[in-house]
RNA sequence: GGCCUGAUGGCGGAGUGGUUACGCAGCGGAUUGCAAAUCCGUGCACCCCAGUUCGAUUCUGGGUCAGGCCUCCA
């Protein structure tokens, strides 16, 4: 069973074949850290999370290098210094480490390298060296410049010429351009912004290089995947692969190219100059990172994703009944954790199909519960468990996961009730029986009766 | 203006040239002291117009609508 990749360059489905199966190497454009991440941001982290997941799996956990950098040099970064009247480093460093958290809190791995720009300026510094030397850039007032003109494939990833940037150009033609599409590699920095030296001048690097830069130097070229934003396409990774390319006398530079579509609000698209934002930092205060998880995964990657409430809702809804199945088929039984089922990768290898897998899920839960004894519900459940496991999900303990954040009073109190409830039900007092149901249920709590007496309660969480 | 996506039931979301995906919600039944959970059953769909076809939601063309990139952006 192998795996297909949609790759953008070729525009169609392709079977993955890594350059070495020992080796195998993902790259994932990550952020700028001057903010807080929102949930659009983390919408290629929890994708990327996933067939890193599923690369792991196949090829084992040794052979899969993952790298996802950190932009710590920008515009808005030094802007941020500056009106805190603090070092850059004061902001990226806060910025990284909540990014991490927040990240992690969505269940994703962390990646095997996290590079940050500002610790390979002197790589970047010697790739726009190359550069020049191989006639595909020139310095030009302070600034150096890849001349778009002196690489044939330019266009080819976004499936644009020269001439259709032209015509349609919104980008203002800096004078000291020779091509109206040519990008910065280096440039000189502001008053009061950072500065590196360089043979150009003191300045700094342009956005684009730094990628190029630190993938060659972490994972090495070519790479097999690449991935990031649909709107990282251009001009973000056409220059990537510009650079990349021309500085090692146009030899390949990844062979795959992934991109995630946008989630948007209300139809539109998520992002921060438009101001309509849910930061991940907030959302996992309110639902279970989990359940964000899940809601980021339960369209196809490639497909848009309206962010609403009613989907985190549905999403938490529909852990709960997986979890509720673990939770009933858990109890003294031996817990095996099992084979990832056939079914489950045939869905993600297609191309990470997560809806179809998470359906899957589903066929794996009714397993479980139509088992026909112990043993069969031991075996179903440790498929589970090991799909979820594969997926990011349902690693938590089922009684934990329902009965949610509440703090040790409540507890005591809810328990207290239901010994109460236990004590009316035992004299057949109904009357008092239903009486702490509907406070407990007032509370918050739903209280689920088995055979030998009240089995588990759950917390209702209400602001869902 | 150039380039590119998408349009599926109350909601989310797959998929297919002819047979209910799946989940949530709804409805009926079983079960339960009550309830929840669970199980069984069930209603509801494929943007519009033409074409190809025995047959199209699925293929082709046109249209409408929505969205994205071309500027920082996941």
């Amino acid at each position: 069973m192998t795996l297909a990749i949609y790759d953008t360059l070729a525009r169609e489905k392709r079977a993955f074949v890594p350059a070495d199966p020992k080796r195998v190497t993902l790259y994932v454009c990550g952020p700028t850290v001057y903010n807080y991440a929102h949930i659009g941001n983390a919408r290629p982290v929890v994708v990327f999370d996933l067939l890193f997941r599923l690369l792991r799996e196949t090829y084992g956990a040794r052979a899969v290098l993952y790298g996802r950098n950190i932009t710590d040099v920008d515009d808005k970064i030094n802007q941020a210094a500056i009106d805190q009247g603090v070092d850059i480093s004061a902001i990226t460093e806060k910025f990284a480490a909540i990014y991490n958290e927040d990240m992690a809190a969505l269940g994703a791995l962390a990646p095997t390298f996290q590079p940050r720009a500002t610790a390979h300026i002197g790589e970047m510094v010697d790739m726009i060296g190359q550069l020049i030397e191989a006639g595909h850039a020139y310095p030009a007032d302070g600034h150096v410049l890849f001349d778009t003109a002196s690489f044939a494939d330019y266009g080819q990833l976004s499936g644009r010429t020269l001439d259709d940037m032209i015509a349609g150009a919104r980008v203002e033609v800096a004078t000291y351009k020779r091509n109206p599409a040519d990008f910065v590699l280096w440039k000189p920095s502001k008053p009061g912004e950072p500065v590196w030296e360089s043979p150009w001048g003191e300045g700094r690097p342009g956005w684009h290089i730094e990628c190029s830069a630190m993938i060659e130097k972490v994972l090495g070229l070519p790479i097999d995947i690449h991935g990031g934003g649909h709107d990282l396409i251009f001009p973000h990774h056409e220059n990537e692969i510009a650079q990349s390319r021309c500085a090692h006398g146009g030899a390949p530079f990844a062979h795959y190219w992934m991109h995630n579509g946008f989630l948007t609000m209300d139809t539109e698209k998520m992002s921060k100059s438009l101001g309509n934002v849910r930061l991940v930092h907030d959302l996992i205060k309110e639902a279970p990172g989990e359940a964000l998880r899940w809601a980021l995964l339960s369209a196809h990657y490639r497909a848009p994703l309206d962010w609403t409430g009613d989907l985190i809702q549905q999403s938490k809804k529909s852990l709960d009944r997986l979890y509720g199945v673990l939770q009933r088929a858990g109890s003294g039984e031996l817990d095996t954790e099992g084979e990832v089922p056939d079914t489950i990768f045939a869905a993600l290898n297609d191309d990470l199909a997560t809806p179809r897998a998470m359906a899957e899920l589903f066929a794996l839960a009714k397993e479980v519960e139509n088992a026909p004894n112990k043993g069969a519900r031991a075996v179903a459940r440790g498929r589970l468990i090991a799909a979820g496991r594969l997926m990011g999900f349902l690693q938590a303990d089922p009684n934990a996961w329902f009965e949610g954040q509440v703090d040790e009073a409540t507890r005591k109190r809810v328990e207290s009730l239901i010994t109460a409830r236990a004590d009316a039900r035992a004299a057949k007092d109904w009357a008092e029986a239903d009486r702490i149901r509907a406070d407990l249920t007032e509370l918050g709590f739903d209280i689920l009766d088995g055979p030998g007496g009240t089995a588990s309660w759950r917390f209702r969480d209400i602001s869902l």
